[in-house]
DNA sequence: GTGAAAGCGCTAACAT
DNA sequence: ATGTTAGCGCTTTCAC
C-alpha cells in the first residue's frame, strides 16, 4: 500500500503556490513573500504558510520562477573529458567561486560528440553564462555560442579569442622552462624532450623547452621525441629511446599520462628512474602524486583557474569588461622523486 | 564597436516566439505548431517561419515550454566525488542510456557538503528522477528525497533500499572471493587481505576473503590488516606489514588506491611486485591499467551499472515497478602483472 | 490552415 | 500587512 502511495506520488500534480495559500488561507502572493523571507509578513501569517508548505511537501518551482525573474543565477558547465580528475579540479575551483557569487553550476552531460548540442540545451536554461571545460569547437560553433552568452574556455582553445570567448589557461611556454631549469639546476645537460606535436599545448611546450636549451647554452643537446598526450604514446616513444638513455640523462615528458608510459617502458628495460633517467611531467595528475610514482611534474593551479573563470564570467555579466580577455596563470614546479642530481 | 554590440547581447532581451510570430507576420500559435514540426501548417508559412526565427536568433526557451508540458524527460546525477574517474565511467553508462531514451542528463555541482541542498536544486527543475553516485546520505535525508522523486542509488548505500530508493551495486562479496580464488590458483597459501573495515564495501569484502579462504581450506592462514580506502592507508599499513612478506605470499587489497599505496611501501623497501608479492586490488581504477603499476584487480563493470540505473528509472517512471529494488552486478577479475605463480 | 484565448506556477508592482 | 492583478514564454484546445 505504502508503495502504490510513493509511486502515485510520482504522477499526482506537486502542489503549487496556490495550494500551500488556500491551506493556510492566505493569498498565493503572501506565500510568495513569505517563502522568500520578505521582513514585511507578520509572524503568525508566516508560521501558518511554512507550516503549510511542510505539511504539503511544497517544493518550488525553478521552472516557473526563473520563467518570470529573467535571471537564473546559474552557469552552466560543459567537461570535455569528465574522466579526467584534471577537469574536475577546476570544477572545483569553479563551484566554490560561483557559490561564493550566489551562482549556481549546472553541469551537461551529453554524449562525447554532443558538445554544441548539450551546450544549446544549457541555454534554452538560461544559464547566464558557459565554461567549456578542455573542449575545443570549431570556430564557428564557438562563435554562435559567444553571441549569445558569456563563454569562458578553460585549459583549451588557444584561438577561442577571437570568437569572442573569454579563455583561461596556464603559462605552458613558462611551465617548460621550468622543467627544464630544473632539470639544468641538478646539472643535467642532456635533457630530451618527449613532445605532443599534435596539440596546441604540446606544440608551446616543446617551444619552452626550446628556448629554455638555448637560454642555457644547451641548444646542440637538444632533442625532441614525437610522441603523444597518451599513456600508450608514452610507452611505444620510450621504447625506441631506451638506446639512447646513458647519452640521455633526463627527459621532460608533455604531460603526466605519457610519463606514466616511460615509466612502464623504462621497468620493463630493467632501469630505474631516477637513477638512470630523471622525468619530469606536466599537469601533476593523480598519479604523479602516489608514492609509487613520485613523478616530478609542473603543477597547473586548476582551482585557481576554475575561479578565474568564474571571475571572468562575472565581469561580463556586471559589464565591467565587453572585450574577450585572455587570462594567463604560471604554473609551478612540484618535485618528487623521479628527479635528481647527476 | 563589435565588442559593444556582443555585450549589449547579453543585456537585450532575447527574441520570443512573438518577436518570430511578428516578424513573420503570423500568430504566436503558428510559430510554436511550425517549431514543433506540427503537420498543419503549411508548406510557405513554415518556411517564412524558420527563417524569421533563424534571422532572429530565436531559442526556444525550456523553462516556459516545461512549466506548460510539465514533463521534463529530464533526470538529475549528483557525483560524490567526481575527481574519481570511477563515477566518471558510470556516469557515461547513464547518460548513453538516458539518452538512448530520450532524456536528458543534468549534473549538479555543488560543494562536497552540499549534497542534499543540491538534490533539492534540481528537484526544483523537476527533474524527473534523480541518481546518486558514491553518496551516502543520512536515512531521514534520503526519505524525504525519495518521497517525492524516483532515486536511484549506485555504487553506495548498502541500505538506501529501506529508504525507498532503488540500489545498483556490484557484487562485493563474489569480487572478494574471485581475488582470493585467482591468487588460490597460482597456488598462493598465504593471502592476506588489507581491508577497509569503515566503509560497508569493505566489509563484504572482508566477508568474501574470509570465506573463500574458508572454503579453500586455508582459513588458518587468513590475516586481515586494517587499513582503509586511501594510498596513504595502504601505504602505512604495507609498512607495519613489511616484515611479513616471505611468510605471506600474496594480498588483496581492498582497493586500487590503497594498492598503490602498497606499491609504493614495497618499492622503498627494495622488494618487488609480483616477485616477493603478489597482488590484487579492486575497483580498476585508471591507474591500475597503466603498465608502470599494471595491476591485477576486480572491475566493475561500471558502463553497465549506469546503464542499469537509467533502466531502474524507467521502471518506476512508466510505472513498471512501484516497489524499490535491489540491482546487484557480478564483476569480472582482470588479470595484469601483479600476481603471478608461486 | 490559422488565430484567439486560456492557462502552466510564479513574482512583482499596485492596491487596499 | 495583505490581497489583486498582470504578465514571463510557451503549448494547446477550440473556433473560424
Amino acid at each position: 500500500m505504502t508503495a502504490t502511495l510513493i509511486n502515485v506520488a510520482y504522477l499526482i500534480k506537486r502542489p503549487t503556490i496556490l495550494d500551500v495559500a488556500a491551506r493556510a488561507g492566505v493569498s498565493k502572493s503572501l506565500v510568495s513573500l513569505a517563502l522568500n523571507g520578505s521582513p514585511k509578513v507578520s509572524q503568525e501569517r508566516r508560521t501558518a504558510i511554512l507550516a503549510a508548505a511542510a505539511e504539503l511537501g511544497y517544493r518550488g518551482n525553478s521552472l516557473a520562477r526563473l520563467l518570470v525573474s529573467n535571471r537564473t543565477r546559474v552557469c552552466g558547465v560543459i567537461v570535455g573529458d569528465f574522466h579526467n580528475p584534471f577537469y574536475a579540479d577546476i570544477l572545483d575551483g569553479i563551484v566554490s567561486a560561483a557559490t561564493a557569487a550566489d551562482f549556481r553550476v549546472l553541469a551537461g552531460a551529453g554524449l562525447h560528440s554532443q558538445v554544441v548540442n548539450t551546450a544549446e540545451w544549457l541555454l534554452e536554461f538560461r544559464v547566464e553564462g558557459l565554461f567549456l571545460l578542455g573542449v575545443s569547437l570549431e570556430n564557428s560553433e564557438l562563435e554562435a555560442l559567444t553571441a549569445t552568452t558569456p563563454v569562458t574556455v578553460v585549459a583549451a582553445g588557444s584561438d577561442a579569442l577571437a570568437q569572442g570567448a573569454d579563455t583561461v589557461t596556464n603559462d605552458d611556454y613558462l611551465g617548460a622552462r621550468m622543467a627544464v631549469e630544473h632539470l639544468a639546476s641538478l646539472g643535467h645537460r642532456h635533457i630530451a624532450h618527449m613532445a605532443a606535436p599534435h596539440t596546441p599545448a604540446g606544440l608551446i611546450r616543446q617551444a619552452g623547452y626550446i628556448d629554455a636549451m638555448s637560454d642555457l647554452g644547451l641548444r646542440k643537446n637538444a632533442q625532441v621525441y614525437d610522441a603523444g598526450p597518451s599513456e600508450e604514446d608514452g610507452y611505444e616513444t620510450a621504447k625506441e629511446m631506451i638506446p639512447s638513455i646513458g647519452g640521455i640523462t633526463a627527459l621532460f615528458v608533455f604531460n603526466d599520462f605519457a610519463a606514466a608510459g616511460v615509466f612502464g617502458a623504462i621497468k620493463e628495460a630493467g632501469l630505474s628512474i631516477p637513477d638512470d633517467l630523471s622525468i619530469v611531467g606536466y599537469d601533476n595528475a593523480h598519479l604523479a602524486g602516489t608514492r609509487y610514482m613520485s613523478l616530478t611534474t609542473i603543477n597547473q593551479p586548476q582551482q585557481s583557474m576554475g575561479e578565474l573563470a568564474v571571475h571572468a564570467l562575472l565581469e561580463r555579466l556586471d559589464g565591467t569588461r565587453a572585450y574577450p580577455k585572455k587570462y594567463v596563470i604560471a604554473p609551478d614546479l612540484i618535485v618528487r622523486q623521479s628527479t635528481r642530481k647527476r
